[in-house]
DNA sequence: CTGAAAGCGCTAACAA
DNA sequence: TTGTTAGCGCTTTCAG
């Protein structure tokens, strides 16, 4: 492993002109240059990132704290945010904490101790102080957190539409998987949006809580659908995460409900998922690349301290019409 | 951002004690431990591990070319990396290429350029040599690559698998999505097995060669599925990946056949998504938390040169029964 | 048990 | 245009 000295004996002039040279920083002559590009050659040097990065004081990694990588909205989360990131030139590491304070608090650590430049953060499972109190570029994609950005969805929209479509199609009692107890959730406004107004327009509302295992593994959703379809046989209308969505209209299809004549559902995230089954679920869609997109531009303003016009940006979301609304 | 210095000076040593007690490397009385505690606690000094890994030669960093994250096969096998790496103390840097051949130089470079201690590569789109040049710990998980060492399931023993199933099941005319050409890549093997045991057993083989936007886009996946299903009516048998199994599952329901009475779907891979339609599918089962595993433990040992028992891992497939064969 | 000194591999300021 | 010098922030000998 040749070092910026050898090459510097080899090309005989001094390491910084090589240094020099090969960052294209400072005055060298095209004869010495020349010189230097043989001994780079002959010793097949490459100059350490590592060292260079502790000169710059910035190591050009983001790390993004999720919760998971296998939902199929945390999947195409990350995918974009990792695009965009590569676009301008950070490499993403990707920190799944598993819903693991402890992971969560490690990789803050991390953050802390100037491996990354900054931090985009998808799970938030610690006391706000655990972001506040860092010094750091940090950007936040869902919890909110006092002093923090955030970028997100409209979610206070998507329970508007959600809500006007379930009144729209004649809905007489729904059910909602959500958390309205998550006062610091943003994508949880969408629910207490939803209910106001289903409760505003006559129809029956039960919201049956969330549980975070159901969101991410397929098979416990599954099992939450069959409790929850025994339980409120009477249920006309179903709004769900697409996991859950998809669980649900399996489960429906299992038990012999029509769909959407007999029982409506509504997807919440639209993605790919909702195409997945024999027929395509109707969906609130997230605009994921926008979030993606907007969350970088805001983190990077972070990062070169430039000012930020807003502390929080929301994303609008769509509705898009499927086989089951 | 305090130092080391400023713990020092607070504490009344010198850098290296503090170095020390910090590290628990060398002796510290007690007493000097303290000291250096509450000027640690003080300062809110936080070590830049960015330059302990200078010294310790060290960034703690896989790199992990993947040619996708989106795919559900990608996705669990990068879950199930991130968890092992984790386990053992490395972070893992995704670093996406696209399928570009130009992305992958990029991320090799950085190998090159010492900002990971090894790689592990799931994409591989360059010419041998750019990967058997570079002097560092790389691991191939599906490319074969003279001296590199390959972790994969045993995709000889998937194609004898399906053709087993096939026969059973009575498929007279069956089609498979493959490369049987990739003679570099090990999941182009269970195809060449797969159509060879056909033959033996006198059943018509089609193969249709795989796209790799296909393979990824399942609206891609979707059109080939109805071009395909329209070319070969007379088809009673398809082997395809996840994805397309998927779309080809979805495409015969609207084309009104019968699954599985009038045409059988084996799902290759056996991802979560062969449980996401109405019907459940038939699948040969990868088992990726395996393939994660080996691939860490044979990494690590070239990291720490530790001698390898073999220099190719093959991991056994199964049969997962569902309703679509 | 502790501190001084010498770097890790490279860059940047300055002098020549 | 180039070389010298002094570090980046920490660790690791090695004397004491």
């Amino acid at each position: 492993m040749a070092g910026i000295r050898e090459v510097a004996r080899l090309a005989q002039v001094a390491p910084s002109t090589v240094s020099r040279a090969l960052n294209g920083s400072g005055y060298v002559a095209e004869e010495t240059k020349e010189k230097i590009r043989q001994a780079v050659a002959e010793l097949d040097y490459v100059p350490n990132q590592w060292i260079r990065n502790l000169y710059r004081k910035k190591t050009g990694i983001i790390g993004v704290l999720a919760p998971e990588l296998l939902h199929p909205y945390f999947s195409v989360l990350w995918s974009y945010l990792e695009e965009e990131l590569h676009r301008h030139g950070y490499n993403m590491m990707i920190c799944n904490t598993r819903g693991n304070p402890l992971i969560e608090r490690e990789y803050l650590d991390t953050l802390e101790r100037n491996l990354f430049d900054g931090m985009i953060i998808g799970a938030a499972f610690l006391p706000d102080e655990n972001y506040t109190e860092m010094d750091k570029p940090i950007l936040s994609l869902d919890r909110i957190i006092p002093g923090i950005p955030l970028v997100s969805s409209d979610h206070e929209q998507g329970g508007r539409i959600a809500a006007e479509k379930m009144r729209e199609c004649g809905c007489r009692k729904v059910l909602q998987l959500s958390d309205l107890s998550a006062k610091k959730i943003s994508s949880a406004r969408s629910g207490v949006v939803f209910t106001r107004l289903m409760q505003e327009y006559g129809i029956d509302v039960v919201t049956e809580k969330i549980v975070w295992d159901e969101v991410i593994h397929y098979e416990k959703a599954m099992k939450r659908a069959k409790d929850i379809l025994v339980s409120y046989p009477e249920l006309d209308g179903i709004m769900a995460n697409d996991l859950c969505a998809a669980a649900f209209l399996k489960t429906a299809y299992e038990m012999g409900r029509q769909v959407p004549e007999d029982l409506k559902i509504l997807s919440y995230d639209g993605t790919f998922v909702t195409d997945f089954n024999f027929c395509t679920m109707s969906a609130i869609v997230q605009d994921v690349e926008k979030i993606a997109v907007d969350a970088v531009e805001v983190l990077l303003k972070l990062i070169n301290h430039q000012p930020l016009v807003k502390k929080e940006i929301y994303i609008p979301v769509y509705f898009k019409k499927g086989d089951t609304l």
